[in-house]
RNA sequence: AGCGGGAUAGGAUAGCUCGGAGAUUCCACCAGGCUCAUGACCUGGAGAUCGGUGGUUCAAAUCCACCUCCCGCUACCA
């Protein structure tokens, strides 16, 4: 690797975070995948040669898991999501190399020879550790299928990390208190030998990396902070059947964040063998030469929840490995869905296939998501502002000025006039030109679109300037040519976000090559003499449609919300505020079903008075109260301290749901349930004289 | 609580790495133009104490400290 300027010498392979095949595709992963394969279509239009590849990530605990509960086998499984990614990501135009999976031979061949690589090298160590074991299946209970205490924080957690309090990851044996997810069975540790690698000693090695690591930021500070705190060492099996078996071991698979990186490797060899070494070599990208020298570019498009594999243990196995570390790691930010947190499992997203099955564009959609703002911040995805971006910009000023330049040529001289180009539309383009590249160079591909979208808008301003329709056919020749030439230029910059449009204008302009295959020098190119008349590249979005879309989204939130809430009571949902603003929109539909008065009896709810109330430790929200309802005193753990101050609550009077199941919260009994209203938790009280233990009827 | 991101005109967004002209662009708004072009395009205008307070500096949106507020923890997490 070099850390030249693009085009290198080298050969580059731009590489996205593999999909784990799991679930189906959204607006927050196009993110990402569209980026990378914007990213590869740009450096290509430099001249450096690319190679674009990914795969699905196929192993690991949760796709057992989830086979598991379907009844079906863990490859079947993940073979289906597989195929669908492999159809899904060509109709976004994102046009991989070599799209492989985990699962396969050459990753399956790849991955053990790195590993017994690692081990002759004398990185790897056995070591008895505590594995969580269901005694009762007697089977072993790998990363997600427990679930139990974060040692750190006290939040539940996930046998492997702390999902819902600190995020940090957990290895093998540190949850606590820890709980089958299968069976509900209280979980024992039991001693099991397993490999670890020593990621301990490479951090001066991984320091020196990131110094010279290249890309967004936040993939290079992000791990310093881990590196200066100290690396454990890394345990790399798990007792699982599903995954790439450890070498020589019968009952350890590989951990799947050893194998699914080496996908990125694989694939680029599965291309290389079906192209040929002479169109491209893998081995000339990878591997390092007997000098240490090394390899090709290797750039990484990632979101940016795994910085950490990319920039630590995947370097670190490189390292240890003899292949040659990566150039450049590009982390997006996440996908918003009108200001709020995506989220699958209260369908508030925008799904690949929704997105095509409303019949828009993809370059629309790539279009959006690779210029809406700073790559590394999170991006907002709205219907009204995709609306507004289309409208403005595709439509406004590409589409238009294609369209206007090209139908006056097309009427006026049947194609391309015979005039000079002029020496200020030249250096315009010449201008964009470099724009374009130097943003490639910095790996910002909101730039690079930029580029060709403000050359259009300079033609636009240009040709209002000469007004060409009020010239006769000789003064306006040179105009027009100017035009034509930028149209071109504008065609060459759009391709990598918007392909397939810009194949389609490539037609118009009659461009010869494929505008997928030139390089920006096609932007100074004369454009063809004759061509056809044109057609106009882009649709406006109507207002209608954009309602209509708010509204399928505002339902299908509301439905997924409802529906969720009977069992979603007890978790400690909400969040600290609510916008107060937004209250109203953010009501919860009325339920329709009715209940008989007999639903309501079983419910016993009575009048009770606060005698103490106390912090629960560790936890933010929870308050533990002693609550004096007649007959008996409670202890009762309610989520209320945002909005209460606890010293001044003994005395008030409170509702209270008697009968409701005892809950443990954060080790602490819970019996009874106070009634309160709203993310603030608006305590329900009585005002007049209703003693204690009276029933609220 | 933790981790991460953010606060720039009515809304959105750039600039911050490496401090220096009038703080970018898009939408909306006002006035004009044009009519080749798709409710398009072009020109001009109004609109920002660059979250707050201190500090460093000849000079701070940009660097440092403290504070306030917001957002996300969703895919990914394997």
């Amino acid at each position: 690797m070099s850390h030249d300027d693009f085009p290198t010498e080298q050969p580059a392979v731009v590489t996205c975070g593999l999909p784990y095949a799991n679930g189906d595709l959204h607006v927050g992963h196009l993110r990402s995948y569209t980026a990378g394969d914007v990213l590869s279509r740009s450096l290509r239009k430099l001249g450096q040669q690319t190679a674009f590849v990914c795969g699905s990530d196929m192993h690991g605990t949760p796709i057992a898991v989830n086979a598991d509960e379907q009844g079906v086998s863990p490859e079947a499984f993940a073979t289906q999501y597989h195929e669908q990614y492999e159809e899904t990501f060509p109709q976004f135009n994102v046009q991989f190399d070599n799209y492989g999976h985990t699962h396969d031979e050459t990753n399956t061949e790849l991955t053990q020879s790195i590993v017994r690589r690692l081990e002759d090298e004398g990185y790897v160590y056995e070591k008895e550790i505590k594995v969580a074991w269901d005694p009762i299946e007697d089977q072993p209970l790998p990363d997600r299928y427990v679930e139990g205490t974060c040692p750190y924080c006290g939040e539940h957690a996930r046998g492997d990390e702390c999902d819902e309090g600190c995020g940090r990851h957990l290895e093998p044996g540190e949850i606590e208190d820890p709980v089958s997810t299968r069976t509900g069975n209280p979980a024992e540790y039991r001693e099991r030998p397993h490999r670890f690698f020593e990621v301990s000693e490479l951090s001066e090695y991984l320091s020196g990396f990131l110094d010279r690591l290249e890309g967004t930021s936040n993939a290079r500070n992000q791990p310093r902070e881990w590196i200066e705190s100290g690396l454990e060492d890394w345990c790399i099996t798990r007792d699982l059947d599903w995954g790439i078996d450890y070498p020589g071991e019968e009952d350890l698979v590989l951990y799947v964040w050893v194998d699914a990186p080496i996908e990125y490797i694989s694939s680029t060899k599965q291309y290389s063998e079906r192209v040929g070494a002479d169109e491209y070599d893998w081995e000339q990208v990878w591997r390092e030469t007997e000098s240490g020298e090394a390899g090709g570019e290797v750039v990484h498009v990632i979101g940016r929840d795994i910085i950490q594999h990319h920039t630590i243990f995947w370097p670190a196995m490189l390292e240890v490995a003899g292949y040659s570390e990566p150039r450049a790691v590009c982390a997006t930010g996440f996908v918003t869905i009108n200001g709020k947190g995506l989220s699958t499992s209260r369908n508030r997203a925008i799904w690949a296939q929704e997105y095509l099955d409303e019949g828009f564009h993809p370059d629309l959609l790539r279009y959006y998501l690779t210029t809406m703002g700073g790559f590394q911040q999170d991006l907002d995805f709205s219907w009204d502002r995709f609306q507004e971006r289309v409208n403005g910009e595709l439509v406004g000023t590409v589409g238009n000025f294609l369209y206007r330049s090209l139908l006056f040529a097309y009427r006026n001289f049947g194609g391309t006039p015979d005039a000079e180009l002029s020496p200020e539309v030249e250096e315009r383009i010449q201008q964009a030109v470099d724009d374009f590249s130097a943003a490639v160079n910095e790996y910002e591909v909101r730039k690079a679109g930029d580029a060709a979208v403000k050359l259009a808008q300079f033609g636009n301003e240009y040709i209002q300037r000469n007004e060409p329709w009020k010239l006769d056919d000789d003064e306006a020749a040179p105009v027009i040519r100017d035009c034509v030439q930028l149209a071109k230029a504008v065609t060459v910059l759009i391709e990598p976000v918007a392909p397939d449009k810009a194949e389609a204008a490539w037609a118009q302009v009659g461009g010869e090559a494929d505008v997928h295959d030139v390089t920006l020098d096609a932007a100074f190119e004369p454009p063809a003499a004759a061509f056809d008349e044109p057609a106009e590249l882009f649709e406006q979005v109507e207002d209608e449609r954009v309602e209509e879309l708010n509204e399928k989204l505002a339902e299908r939130v509301a439905e997924t919300a409802s529906g969720d809430d009977t069992d979603d009571g007890t978790e400690s949902d909400e969040s600290t505020d609510a916008d107060e603003a937004d209250v109203t929109d953010e009501l919860e539909p009325l339920l329709e079903d009715r209940i008989g008065f007999d639903d309501f009896e079983a419910l016993d709810i009575r009048v009770g008075r606060i005698e103490t109330a106390d912090p629960v430790e560790d936890a933010d929200k929870l308050a533990k109260l002693e609550v004096d309802i007649g007959v008996e005193t409670r202890q009762v753990v309610a989520g209320i301290r945002q909005l209460h101050d606890l010293d001044a609550l003994p005395g008030t009077k409170v509702v209270l749901l008697a009968n409701m199941e005892k809950a443990e919260l954060f080790g602490v009994e819970s019996n009874g349930m106070v009634l309160a209203a709203g993310e603030q938790a608006d305590l329900l009280t009585t005002h007049d004289d209703a003693e204690p233990g009276t029933k609220v009827r």
